[in-house]
DNA sequence: TATTGTTATACTCTATAACTATA
DNA sequence: TATAGTTATAGAGTATAACAATA
């Protein structure tokens, strides 16, 4: 192992590490929506529509849901006025789906929160295992993207890398 | 940086890397426990199960559930056979859950595919990468554990690190 | 005929509030 | 009175199958 090591406690284990780490995460990610107001899926949704207008299957394809799911969670969406579906102009059957005003206001700060949890939750680790625990999990996330032709998107905070 | 550069691809970030790699890893939990047709939430329940005898109070608190959503969790589980409700001995208005002979095979199976999976995900890593990776997570797992007085408990496969 | 999306149905998950029984 | 757990209720998420409308 190199220089600095980063752990100074016992190591889980790599699938523990993931899994316990995409636990928290989980975590944080579900009370910064509660916060908002907002279902963990709701939250997803408002994310992903950020720099998208999507059909209903496109929003399908992004969160891996099936047909109706996403019927169901678009049309509680927009009954909650966070979303509206638009008549797409080409496709006399689709519908894209839109970010309201309030919508994109809930979601910017929603994203800024959890940005902010997670930035705090990595704090301790220093600069130098920061910025590798980072480019470690772009990698996994990255090889598996390409080889199942996953889009990725703007995520949470890619604009500002 | 330090001689093996991890990332042959553009950096997404730490929290958008913390976010996709969480949501990358529910996805293979969920994908598991819909293989051995359990919701995640069950999958989870059975996991926690395979090394505790919990009253359902340390269930609500290990999964970080409502108490109605813990009877309702535990009440589904048991009709099908996977767990059980056994009077505690000290209290009479307590209940320790405890896996059946079923519930013990399955959560098994379930925890041995997701360690599977997710093995094959870092696979591409490297060794020295996944060590590190692991310890990265490790650190940030039991710092925030520390902090928040939690229980890791046995986790997917720590018993085998 | 194939595709886009909705509806009907059934089950799981989640939380709040009111409740029972024991400590 | 306080605690352990359940029940009632309501809303959200999930998938399958059957359906309507458009391509």
């Amino acid at each position: 192992m190199s220089a600095s090591t980063p752990a100074r406690t016992e190591d889980l284990g790599l699938v523990d590490g993931l899994v316990q780490t995409s636990m928290l995460v989980q975590a944080v990610f579900a009370d910064a929506a509660a916060a908002h107001d907002l279902s963990p899926l709701q939250a997803r949704l408002l994310g992903v529509l950020r720099d998208r207008e999507p059909t209903m299957a496109d929003v399908r394809r992004l969160l891996d849901l099936d047909k109706s799911s996403t019927t169901g969670l678009v049309d509680r969406a927009e009954r909650r006025g966070l979303v509206r579906r638009a008549a797409s102009p080409c496709d006399g059957r689709s519908f894209q789906v839109l970010l309201t005003d309030d919508g994109r206001r809930i979601a910017q700060d929603f994203v800024a929160a959890v940005g902010e949890q997670l930035t705090t939750l990595a704090e301790d680790l220093g600069e130098r295992d920061r910025n590798r625990l980072s480019a470690l999990l772009s990698s996994v996330v990255r090889r598996h993207a390409a080889a199942h032709d996953i889009d990725l998107g703007a995520g949470i905070d890619r604009r500002r890398t």
